[in-house]
DNA sequence: CTTTCCACTTGATAAAAGTCAAGAAACTGC
DNA sequence: GCAGTTTCTTGACTTTTATCAAGTGGAAAG
């Protein structure tokens, strides 16, 4: 029940709303969404909040509306290892579903970001209950599970700007025709440990990568004059080739 | 289990019989197997044998029954990415299930192995029917998302000799007590491409091993004096803590 | 028994990435 | 606009891993 947050919580049509735009809520009737709405909760967090941390308990699961949200795993040494960084239309949690009570990773705020709950025994029972659902949840799954596996190749097979430049090319998909104009939508660091390097690495392998493709970068903001050189100095080592479907 | 079957389909007996053993399996009726066995195959596969290539279309679900599988994905460059190594009660090719119609990867037999094959048809129907089975299916791939996470930390934060380290703890996990003997299930070359490194460092890195713990090495066997040693050289770079599930 | 082949090891060297430290640039809050 | 903090960059150096090349050893075939 979301009456605690008075000042935070939308109404309950707002909520219901928001989750008419979810694609994976695509296969539901207005009445389920009207019944997850009234026990979910919409909230506005901050850049640096964290959610949730590993090995912790939890019954929800979790939505991106906008902003982004870290997925990362701690060891004991104190080395980070960023899973995942998520934004609008993303939700995380759902392991959740499959019986694991605690997470295996925990979630902190990137960009400022709003973010709506849900009690996980609602999607639960709905799996259950309408199998298209289910079959929805389980196709998303699958295509996690298949970035993951382009994850563990790039870390293989790509070089440090390599991989600089296939966050980018992701980045400009939409976009079509040379010049493209982007701005890295989070901090560079989190740039740096999302693709498996230090940040130190990441700067210097920024500047090979403008070196080899004659992009440019100012701040936060990157021009990509010809995307062709790009895709050819980045695509070389990867199994798929541009533009690749996550 | 070692019983050299021709490479012609059994009986359908004897393979619904192996259905009704895989773990997947259990929330489906004798019926339902049956149906399942009728356009099954079996089949013993030696050792080099190429089941699909990457980017071919592919109709079927493979069960392991005996022997190993490796799934992997290839560059332009002709690097490869070794995304898994599978053994009996494993399962691949699901990926088709959600729409997939080519393969992300290629699959080779390692070791000799038997593999049944269900057309994939048959697999989305059911889950469509059987809400549980499609529950079973989805926490399956579930749990593989979540090896794919580990493995994504263990390759950034884990050095050479850790990694193998990790990979000898989770074939002694039935193993209780020092010493623990066991040999390694496929071929080094395989296993250091399966920890994403070059068969040179490889045997490097588990000489290092050995210099740190105190096992020792003979050809493809392994002896573990001290476990504790192991994990605590190895565990240190890691999130989760021995031992760990999956 | 010997030859052949393949998997594995070892050595020398190069390349890539991490670490530590210092400085520059950008953003914040007054 | 300025002080202070954070984020990013750069430099010097170390460590780790890859690469290339030459062996070694063991299993299978003749």
């Amino acid at each position: 029940m979301n009456a605690k947050f008075p000042a935070m919580s939308a109404s309950k049509a707002v909520i219901q709303n928001h989750l008419r735009l979810q694609p994976l809520f695509k296969p539901l009737r207005d009445e389920t969404l009207a019944g997850f709405a009234e026990y979910a909760a919409l909230k506005a967090e901050k850049k640096g909040a964290v959610l949730f941390s590993a090995e912790t308990p939890n019954e929800k699961i979790y939505f991106v509306l906008s902003g982004w949200v870290k997925l990362f795993r701690e060891t004991l040494a104190g080395d980070e290892a960023v899973v995942d960084v998520l934004t609008a239309g993303n939700f995380f949690g759902e392991i959740g579903l499959s019986g694991h009570d605690e997470m295996p990773y925990g979630a902190e705020v990137v960009e400022d970001a709003e973010i709506i709950t849900i009690p996980r025994f609602l999607l639960a029972e709905e799996i259950m209950r309408n199998s298209l659902f289910g079959m929805a949840v389980l196709q998303n799954m699958t295509r996690q599970r298949l970035q993951r596996d382009m994850e563990i190749e790039h870390r293989t097979v790509q070089s440090a700007p390599q991989r600089i430049g296939c966050f980018l090319l992701k980045l400009c998909r939409d976009n079509t025709g040379d010049p493209v104009v982007l701005h890295l939508p989070y901090d560079k660091t989190v740039v740096a440990h999302r693709l498996g390097m230090q940040p130190e690495t990441f700067s210097r392998a920024l500047s090979k990568l403008r070196e080899e493709t004659g992009l440019r970068v100012r701040g936060a903001t990157v021009e990509i004059d010809n995307v062709k050189k790009l895709v050819d100095y980045t695509c070389s080592a990867c199994s798929s080739s541009f533009p690749c479907e996550d």
